[in-house]
DNA sequence: CTGCAATAGTTTCGACTCGCTACTAATTAA
DNA sequence: TTAATTAGTAGCGAGTCGAAACTATTGCAG
């Protein structure tokens, strides 16, 4: 088999090993991964929309998701003053401590050493740019390496919003993001 | 973030770009999943159950999406006489062809270097194994890469199954597999 | 300003996954 | 020969999934 084939093989088997272990909890992997994007975004990427693009799903699938999420009682729904249409969710406390659950990837990554692991982040970073090139999907990347973004001496300023960022906020995921 | 989460984050989008990515026409993830694994396993380890494990799923669950690939015209079903409970599938021409057809993941490691790719590879090798290890499932490894593979000059032969076996069922995936 | 297109989100539909429990049939162990 | 184990299947309920139809809001061209 072709090594392309095999590294296909490998992150399709791994992630499916990483979403059995999703079912802890009452969780189940599709709800378990819209709550981990949801975790990462900043307050500008929090949409059913945008977390349906992220997870390459339809925004009618998503919705049923992020319905099951609130009545689980894991998210809230904050509809924006601005534009009417437009939906926010917010991690409750309880989605905030399902978030840092360790999970068998994370006890995976313990046994490789930190050259290793870089080596691979920076594989699969690359590998994930290159398909999202090809697809014209976006990146979904982190703000502060966004062309839009300006440092502050407290966080920054996002140009594209003109909108002052927290220190927090330039760590967090943003639809918009455009590498610099 | 950590990166150790960023690593799992990456895995699964990964995994699901791929899956939307959809082959030729009408298979789910799981049917694929099940189609690509059953594609690559030697004809020791093609039962419900081998799949199961592998996929890390039921037996019931994979009962069910084996029957829908069989009713679609990927698969065929075959009884053993040996032991008439185990049931065995073998891919069907139309089931040959699909498995070929390239996707996306592929052509995002085109853009890839040789060197990075081979480290990819290893890593997400040694990451699997690791994950395997600490959750005890199966390697479900290459045949000629076991403890009871023996060389021969045409193919090799199973210690274990006290079996010939021919070239390419050396090259295959077997459940037995335990790394020499 | 008005009417129409575009956008954000929801609802419903049918096929299917998924873990679970309960079941049948075949095989193996006591 | 009976009992335990193993392989596979059936049915249940919750939920995913894409697609299409639908509501409400916003934006735009005339």
């Amino acid at each position: 088999m072709k090594q392309t084939e095999q590294i296909r093989s490998l992150l399709n088997r791994l992630a499916r090993l990483d979403a059995g272990e999703g079912w802890a909890g009452d969780l189940n992997p599709a709800q378990r991964d819209a709550l981990d994007y949801l975790a990462r975004a900043n307050r500008f990427s929090r949409s059913p929309s945008h977390v349906a693009e992220y997870l390459d799903t339809t925004r009618g699938t998503m919705s049923q998701t992020l319905k099951a999420l609130v009545r689980k009682g894991y998210l809230s729904e904050k509809r924006s003053i601005m534009d009417k249409r437009v939906v926010s969710f917010t991690l409750t406390d309880q989605g905030q401590k399902a978030t840092s659950d360790i999970n068998i990837i994370n006890h995976g990554l313990d046994d490789l050493n930190v050259s290793d692991r870089k080596d691979l982040h920076k594989g699969l970073t690359d590998l994930l740019e290159s398909v999202l090139k090809k697809s014209g999907g976006k990146t979904f990347g982190i703000c502060h390496t966004c062309r839009h973004f300006s440092k502050e001496s407290q966080g920054g300023f996002c140009n594209l919003l003109s909108e002052p960022l927290t220190e927090l906020e330039t760590k967090q995921i943003c639809h918009e993001q455009d590498s610099a």
